[in-house]
RNA sequence: GGCGCAGUAGUUCAGUUGGUUAGAAUGCCAGCCUGUCACGCUGGAGGUCGUGGGUUCGAGUCCCAUCUGCGUCGCCA
């Protein structure tokens, strides 16, 4: 083929010289006597000339009838266009390639929609086509740039000498956490592989075996439902170090984070990045993921409240709940109907209500706490709360999860409203000491926040069994402007400690044995202290990428139900293929019914044998005539074998024969044979006048 | 599973208090055009208004159900 350079890459320097080009039409611009075409692969567009005086008369034929999206290979020369011909807004818009010759590698049928004009098309019918949808730049130079990322992660773990090694996928169903994707095994019916929610037993196998530092690009499978944010399988980025300590693991994702900022946005990153403990996070921010490109911290006044003569602050102090308040500089001029909407989106978090006060760049106070408090507990009050005149505050009084989430919730709204999250910025952080511990009142039982296998601060080992709530962690988040990227943890390499994380989750004994005994045996034989991390790629690419949704930084993703658009997975199997690995549909579901309509039906699409194998098995060769013959008659018995299952033989009496007659013979007829030929006519090899009948053992 | 939004030509959309033959742009087809670059000009084809019911003399428009997609809550150690 030749192609002499993409597309994007033809320059000045190519001037003069013979090229030849391929790529997809993506315009024509048919003038009569000259046609123009861009020709675009992924590097760019390139014109490409069709001209009378220049080319011949079969391939100007071909550039007139040649529809958009076609593929093309164009051979000419590369021209210097004229001075007022330029078009400054391609790379190449100062040369065209002038075509002597062209061939139609691969012709294109009636678009469902034109990638070259398709930012706004539907995205269901954009998905159906995917493969057309990423030939958009946008979405093209998305998973381009994924790779630029993955790239740069490549070449940092190398140099800091980690070694990538590749983990089963299918594994060992791990219960806790999120559900599983589980997959049937043929050669043990009724038990399963699950597809891995993370590496993590693996890793930390690794570090047993002294593999020192390992990391994957891992793919992880979780299944639960979907979210813009949110596919059931997902792209992490897996590490685990040994002896190491919690430090040495946040230096290195400091480390790790600035390099990919730099290399691939070319953004200096601050450092050392911001670390807040979990508690903190949660009181000044409302949130174990704080997008810190913006102020507005919120203040806790609850010791003042609890003096307060306003009985709404003073009943929450007293019942030991807290009050915070958000101060919002500058905005004491909010409308009532923005201050009506703020306060019902409190509400909506599960507030009771939100007290305001609009501080007025002249001194007045307006607010309904002017009724209840006295000017100089308003003073105070506005002290605390470090505002100044023309400053807006905002009060939340309640228990104190639900003032953690209506403070949390309210910050990230003000912040939208006053367009403070700056999409220019990156805000790294990294959340510590979170609680070892979280209490589900529908299990009625402690869960690990992290992971079991997280080992927990050594001054609070006394507390797991007597008080779980007070046992903080060695783990950590890594949080990007408001959304957690991904978190890690030092390992418990103890069995000692391990088997009592598990007994204050309340994990018997046989069930941790069967769960992780073969995690537990391996810390037997010589475990080094270790600690890892993980963070999701796609989520990381998407963020910097600056796109809302997954789905644009994912070749080929999954919709909300989980389902591919474009392979229509997942599917129905055949009945056979369940049977092999003994799984029968529930009775009445409706797949169960849409296989037994499939299945009886003499329409089937696929027959449930293979002619040519069964060719191959009897050494048989069939003409086609015969072939179809055999296929119909096959298909004919199956369907009588299915239809006669479906007969309904329950009391049916036994059949008897009223004649007497036995021994009835049929009459001798002699029937012309058959000459030799015709007889091995059909035989799969003959020599000689002989059939050759292979050996029994091959 | 709950709540919200959307579905009209191949595509993107408009369509008034329910009222004649449902429009535009773009794409497609045919014709014209030798320097365009979102080329231009002329003409043409293209619609079960997601689907099914209902109200009405009359439904793209109102009501009910349902399907599909998206967002969100539940869920996601």
């Amino acid at each position: 083929m030749k192609r002499t350079n993409y597309c994007g890459l033809f320059s000045e320097k190519d001037v003069g010289g013979e090229a030849c080009a391929c790529g997809w039409v993506e315009t024509k611009r048919d003038m009569g006597g000259v046609i123009f075409i861009d020709l675009v692969d992924r590097e760019g567009t390139l014109q490409v000339v069709f001209n009378p005086m220049l080319t011949d008369k079969a391939t100007f034929a071909l550039a007139e009838r040649v529809r958009n999206q076609s593929v093309l290979l164009t051979r000419g020369i590369i021209a210097l266009r004229d001075e007022e011909t330029i078009n400054p807004k391609i790379a190449t818009g100062t040369v065209e390639l002038r075509v002597r010759e062209a061939e139609l590698l691969s012709p294109c049928d009636d678009l469902p929609f034109n990638p070259a004009d398709a930012d706004d098309v539907n995205e269901e019918l954009r998905l159906r086509y995917r493969f057309l949808d990423l030939r958009r730049p946008i979405l093209r130079n998305n998973i381009r740039f994924r790779h630029r990322i993955v790239s740069s992660i490549r070449r940092f773990m190398d140099e800091q000498g980690f070694v990538d090694v590749e983990t089963p996928m299918l594994t060992k169903s791990t219960p806790e956490g999120a559900r599983d994707y589980l997959v049937p095994s043929r050669v043990h019916p009724g038990s399963f592989y699950a597809l891995p929610q993370s590496p993590q037993i693996f890793k930390q196998l690794l570090m047993v075996s002294g593999f020192d530092r390992y990391y994957q690009i891992a793919r992880c499978f979780r299944d639960e439902d979907l979210r813009a944010d949110r596919q059931p399988e997902f792209t992490q980025l897996d590490l685990e170090m040994s002896f190491v300590e919690q430090e040495d693991v946040l230096l290195l994702l400091e480390e790790l984070f600035s390099y990919l900022m730099q290399d691939v946005m070319n953004i200096t990153l601050k450092r050392p990045f911001r670390r807040l403990a979990w508690q903190e996070a949660m009181d000044t921010y409302g949130s174990d993921k704080p997008d810190l490109r913006f102020g507005l911290p919120i203040v806790d006044i609850t010791s003042y409240a609890s003096t307060s003569s306003f009985t709404v602050f003073k009943k929450a102090a007293e019942e030991g709940g807290v009050v915070r308040a958000i101060t919002v500089p500058g905005k004491a001029d909010f409308t009532r109907a923005t201050i009506e909407h703020l306060t019902e989106f409190a509400i909506s978090q599960g507030a009771g209500g939100m007290a305001w006060i609009a501080w007025r760049p002249d001194g007045e106070v307006y607010s309904i706490l002017s009724k209840f408090i006295s000017q100089e507990n308003m003073d105070e009050l506005l002290r605390l709360v470090g505002a100044k005149p023309g400053d807006f505050v905002l009060f939340s009084a309640d228990k104190l999860n639900v003032s953690r989430r209506v403070t949390g919730a309210l910050r990230l709204k003000l912040g939208d409203m006053l367009a403070l999250r700056d999409s220019s910025k990156y805000a790294f952080c990294m959340i510590t000491d979170c609680p070892m511990f979280e209490y589900r009142e529908e299990d009625r039982r402690w869960v690990a926040q992290h992971h079991p296998f997280t080992m927990p601060y050594e001054e609070d080992f006394p507390y797991l069994l007597s008080d779980p709530a007070r046992v903080r962690s060695q783990s950590y988040d890594v949080v990007l402007n408001g959304t957690e990227l991904g978190s890690g943890s030092i390992r418990i390499h103890r069995s000692d400690i391990q088997k009592k994380v598990f007994e204050a989750l309340g994990l018997e004994e046989d069930e941790i044995n069967s769960r992780f005994g073969f995690l537990l045996n391996a810390f037997r034989y010589g475990a080094p202290p270790h600690g890892g991390f993980a963070f999701g790629l796609d989520r990381l690419v998407m963020l910097l990428a600056g796109e809302d949704s997954l789905r644009d930084v994912i070749a080929f993703p999954k919709i909300r139900d989980a389902s591919c658009l474009l392979t229509d997975a997942p599917s129905l199997v055949d009945p056979a293929q369940l049977a092999v690995l003994g799984i029968q549909l529930e009775k009445g579901s409706d797949a169960a019914q849409t296989i037994d309509k499939t299945s009886s039906s003499p329409k089937r699409k696929t027959p449930v044998f293979n002619l040519a194998e069964l060719e191959a098995q009897t050494r048989l060769s069939l003409t086609q005539d015969e072939e179809r013959l055999v296929h119909h008659r096959l298909t004919q018995l199956i369907d009588l074998a299915e239809n006669m299952q479906t007969v309904d033989t329950e009391g049916v009496p036994m059949t008897i024969s009223p004649s007497d007659e036995k021994g009835v013979y049929l009459t001798p007829e002699t029937i012309p044979g058959a000459s030799r030929d015709q007889l091995l006519f059909n035989t799969a090899e003959t020599r000689d006048g002989f059939i050759v009948v292979p050996p029994v053992v091959e």
